[in-house]
DNA sequence: GTGAAAGCGCTAACAT
DNA sequence: ATGTTAGCGCTTTCAC
């Protein structure tokens, strides 16, 4: 039989004991003040004997603090990558409710670096507590948090990170090993000598190519572990449904004996026509992250896993962990947050 | 750019809006006393209008009461399954400190139902606030909620459940699909004449079967997917480690065809000594949990893939979910809470 | 039925 | 450098 005992010692058992005021109890934790070494050393005993720690709802309901995060993440439309990245967010910042935090979102055209620019101008004109971010515009992103660091604004980021910024947290997947996972689910068991790379046609000035990383994860593990292996890249242009369908018609007649295919981006549903209307029953498909339409695939058994993790949980625990140690004024004990990459198939898919 | 503002109506504005005072407003919140039907809408309305929720740290700090907790759960050893979930609860009601709720975990003997029985009259004496528990004496749990009901006591369960109670709440992964996607795993792009199915060789006395659910699921996917497939099953003895290995030996030199391998309890690690004895690149083991020495295998490469869900984390989902049902004295949205089945290999075990 | 008021444990501004 | 005190928004008891 165990038991755990909730009942706690309050400030004032500490101020006690201590011989002290509660006032000075407060300072001493928070080193909101001058004490006195001796004071110092006599209220930390106390702490230390009672097994003292804040009640945190006092704590937060007698501090009238306000605290302003903004978000600066892309554009999406409905069903894209980031309204879930967007939605936990959300939900983060209402539940946080009590705490008094306030939520800004920023977004910018992912196409068009001057609107990450003009967003992150608007961000310091704003002079939040803190800020959350993705990394696509490594440059500008990189021009951005000097200008916090400036201001002495803590920054995090999201999805991907830059090593040599002084971030104060990071969450996302390793995305070169969720590749190689991608690759290892696609080719496990089976000994592909071709395998189609599906990739997006984008505007060539575009400074992005945020998938890099992911895409190298993956071709890595073929080329290590199919050297003979043929890797056919084709584009597609996601922005045209019925050339997708003709693009991926021509290729496959002119290689039909191509059975795997892999996209990298968070996509894989634009190859759902195609495939619905060329049922093959030995054909491998394998796609990253759990977008409504991606699961919807996968449901229908078109396409065979997803890699993926739990997006809005991720955006979730990011901006409740900022704001954790913005509101805390401390850093995290764990600055990189790696989190688990999860493995989609029809049979596991009912209650993701 | 969205915004969340977090700025919320208090009691007070309500009362204002409604003409009535405070404790009004909360009789009529909580449904605490006698109130006018008249006064009741008009501080209705003012809620809707303001869209008013209550601050929970402000409540929870007003409200002195105390939670008395109990927890029903098989005694275990160091690495054990229910050790995980042990230690969930153990930090639900850590984390739960500021809401003063009390945890008592009681541990009772699998192999005897009577030290269940014994642990759930010292339950019932105690009159706690709520139970939580598993359901390995189908009868005797019964008898135990009949019990509990009569004296209003809510309870939960975890990792499996008797329909017909009443029970408030229920985690758990659906071990029969949990079963299936075992099956899947191992059955995947392959086409298995024989498998090999592990069991623990327990005390025939014994009256708990927990892991049937499971067995059932695993051997009806084999039955219905690959009819001509002949399912062996052998018990090994969990607490002889040299029997294990001349069992294992003695059955693969009888079968030495046999390459699919399957452990349906948690304990699939009891096959790593001979299976690192044995090495053999076409086998393909799986087994379920994520118990450090089963992980430990998984990243050895002498099993294949593990079917689990994060044991603790469904523990402490438990705890918090029933502890917040039962604090506010509401039934929850959802009575019972399929957790997802995670698919864990040596590509994606890292970050678990 | 309804209102008034005393805390809950803490923060922060004000005294000393 | 340290003590005092007025709230934070709510619950709960008591009075009317």
């Amino acid at each position: 039989m165990q038991k755990i005992n909730n009942k706690t010692a309050t400030i004032f058992d500490v101020a006690d004991k201590a011989g002290v005021s509660r006032g000075t109890v407060d300072r001493v934790i928070y080193g909101r003040g001058r004490v006195s070494q001796e004071t110092r050393s006599k209220v930390q005993k106390a702490i230390e004997e009672l097994n003292y720690s804040a009640n945190s709802n006092a704590s937060i309901l007698a501090s009238k603090k306000e605290y302003d995060f903004a978000c600066l993440i892309p554009e999406f439309k409905k069903g894209d990558y980031w309204e879930e990245m967007n939605n936990g967010f959300l939900s983060a910042a209402q539940d946080y409710s009590s705490y008094s935090i306030n939520l800004t979102i920023h977004h910018y055209d992912q196409q068009d670096v001057l609107s990450f620019i003009r967003e992150s101008n608007k961000i310091l004109a704003a002079k939040p507590a803190g800020v959350i971010m993705n990394t696509v515009f490594r440059e500008e992103v990189t021009g951005f948090c000097r200008k916090l660091e400036d201001e002495n604004i803590p920054y995090a980021f999201v999805d991907n990170k830059i090593d040599e910024l002084d971030y104060t947290l990071y969450y996302g997947v390793d995305p070169y090993k969720s590749g190689a996972l991608g690759a290892w689910l696609l080719t496990n068991r089976t000994n592909p000598e071709e395998v189609a790379l599906v990739r997006l046609l984008r505007d060539p000035r575009r400074k992005a190519d945020p998938n890099r990383p992911r895409r190298h994860g993956f071709s890595d593990y073929i080329e290590d572990f199919f050297p003979k292996c043929k890797i056919h890249t084709l584009f597609i242009d996601p922005d045209n449904p019925e050339r997708i369908y003709s693009t991926l018609e021509s290729f496959f007649s002119q290689h039909p004996t191509v059975r795997h295919i892999a996209m990298t981006n968070s996509r894989v549903y634009l190859l759902g026509d195609y495939l619905r209307r060329h049922p093959s029953p030995d054909r491998l498909v394998v796609g990253f992250d759990d977008l409504e339409k991606n699961l919807a695939c996968l449901k229908e058994g078109i396409i065979d896993s997803l890699v993926t993790r739990h997006i809005p949980m991720q955006a979730y625990n990011a901006l409740t962990s900022f704001a954790e140690c913005v509101i805390r004024n401390k850093r995290p004990e764990h600055k990189n947050h790696f989190v688990h990459m999860d493995i989609l198939t029809q049979m596991n898919l009912d209650n993701y």
